[in-house]
RNA sequence: GCCUGGGUAGCUCAGGGGUAGAGCAGUGGAUUGAAAAUCCUCGUGUCGGUGGUUCGAUUCCGCCCCCGGGCA
C-alpha cells in the first residue's frame, strides 16, 4: 500500500479523490503516518456535525492519529455550498502542515483546482423567492426570464440549474455565465499536488458499500438517525445524507428497518455511480490507484 | 375437492385478436455555490405450458401446471 505514496515530497499537498466506501481515508492516513500533514475533509455531507456514522467519517482512533480538519464542522441547520468549503479550506493551505486533501464531492476538487467564479452568496430571501416563483409560474417560463446567452447553454430541464441561474441574475444584475467568464485563478492548481483517483470496479465496490452499511448499523447509524428524528427537516443540507431519510422514514414507521437498508444500499449504489462518471470527466490525468491494493 | 383472483422486462404491475408498455432497478452521460443534490439517454420479454377457434392468439375457448384468497 505504501509504493504510490513513497516518493511524495513532504511538502507537497496531497489530493485524494474516490467513490464512497473505495478506503480513501486509510490511504490518506497513511500518507499523513508516513511523511506528516494535515488531513482535510472533501465531502460534501462528511462536513455535518450531526452526521458521523452514517456518512463514515473517520472514527475517533483516526482522527488522533492525525490532525483532521473540516470534519463535522458544521452545525445541522446550516447551509453549506462549494464556495463555503472553499472558504473554509484556504487558510489551512497557507499555514500549519502540509494539506492532504481527501473526498469524494468532484465539484470540491474541481473548484479548489480550477478555480471558482467569486459570485457573492445569494440572500436566503431570494432563494425563497425564486423557489416560489418556479413553483408559480413553472420551469419554462423562469428559463424565459434568464439571459439568453444563459437559457442556450445551462440544462433547462435542470431545475437546479435554472434556479441558481436565476438567482445570480437577480441578486447581482449579471448572468452567471458573465461571473463564471471572470473566475479566478485556482487555490491550489493541480500541478502543484500529487494527485491520486481511487480506482475501484464496480464489482468490487458494490458488495462493499452493502457491507459497509450493515457496519454503520452495527456501530449506531439508527441510534444516530434517532437524534435527528425530533426536528427532522428533509430540505436541510445535512438531511441529504444517504441513508438519513430511509432511517428516519423507519423510525417513524414508515418503513421497515430491511427495506430502510434496500434503499440505502441502492441509493448509495447510484451515488457510486454517478462518482464515477464525474470521475472519468473530470480527473482523467489523476494517478490511479487500485482500492484492492490498499 | 369445490369456488374465486392471478401467472406479461431483474422487481411491482398496466394492456389487449394483427407478436407489448410504465414505474422502480440497471446502463451510459451532463453538471462552476443544494453536488451523497439535480437533470438527460437507453425497454425483445418462449406475455406459465399445451391443444383448439381464426388469415392471424400474448389477447377468445378447453385441458394441465404454479401462486394467493374463500368454502369444505
Amino acid at each position: 500500500m505504501l509504493e504510490p505514496i513513497r516518493n511524495i515530497p513532504a511538502d507537497q499537498p496531497v489530493l485524494i479523490a474516490g467513490p464512497t466506501a473505495s478506503g480513501k481515508s486509510a490511504l490518506a492516513l497513511a500518507i499523513a503516518e508516513v511523511g506528516g500533514g494535515r488531513i482535510i475533509n472533501a465531502d460534501a455531507l462528511q462536513v455535518f456535525a450531526n452526521w458521523s456514522v452514517l456518512t463514515a467519517r473517520p472514527p475517533e482512533d483516526d482522527l488522533r492519529r492525525a490532525p483532521h480538519s473540516l470534519y463535522g464542522h458544521v452545525a445541522r441547520t446550516d447551509s453549506y455550498s462549494v464556495g463555503a468549503w472553499l472558504r473554509d479550506v484556504a487558510p489551512l493551505l497557507t499555514e500549519g502542515p502540509r494539506p492532504i486533501i481527501v473526498g469524494g464531492t468532484a465539484l470540491y476538487f474541481r473548484a479548489l483546482t480550477e478555480g471558482l467564479a467569486d459570485i457573492p452568496p445569494i440572500p436566503p430571501a431570494i432563494r425563497a423567492e425564486s423557489v416560489e416563483r418556479l413553483e408559480a409560474i413553472g420551469l419554462p417560463a423562469m428559463v424565459a426570464e434568464l439571459e439568453a446567452e444563459v437559457a442556450q447553454t445551462i440544462d433547462t430541464a435542470n431545475p437546479m440549474r435554472v434556479l441558481r441561474a436565476w438567482e445570480v441574475s437577480r441578486a447581482t444584475g449579471r448572468s452567471i455565465r458573465a461571473w463564471q467568464a471572470e473566475t479566478p485563478p485556482p487555490l491550489l492548481p493541480l500541478s502543484s499536488c500529487a494527485h491520486f483517483l481511487i480506482d475501484a470496479p464496480k464489482d468490487w465496490l458494490t458488495p462493499r458499500i452493502e457491507r459497509r452499511f450493515d457496519m454503520m448499523l452495527a456501530a449506531g447509524a439508527l441510534e444516530e438517525a434517532q437524534a435527528n428524528l425530533a426536528d427532522w427537516q428533509p430540505g436541510l443540507n445535512s438531511s441529504q445524507a444517504i441513508g438519513a431519510p430511509e432511517l428516519i422514514a423507519h423510525l417513524k414507521g414508515e418503513l421497515t428497518l430491511s427495506a430502510a437498508r434496500e434503499r440505502a444500499i441502492i441509493a448509495t449504489r447510484r451515488y457510486a455511480k454517478r462518482q464515477r462518471t464525474a470521475f472519468k470527466a473530470r480527473m482523467k490525468t489523476w494517478r490511479p490507484v487500485n482500492a484492492a491494493d490498499l
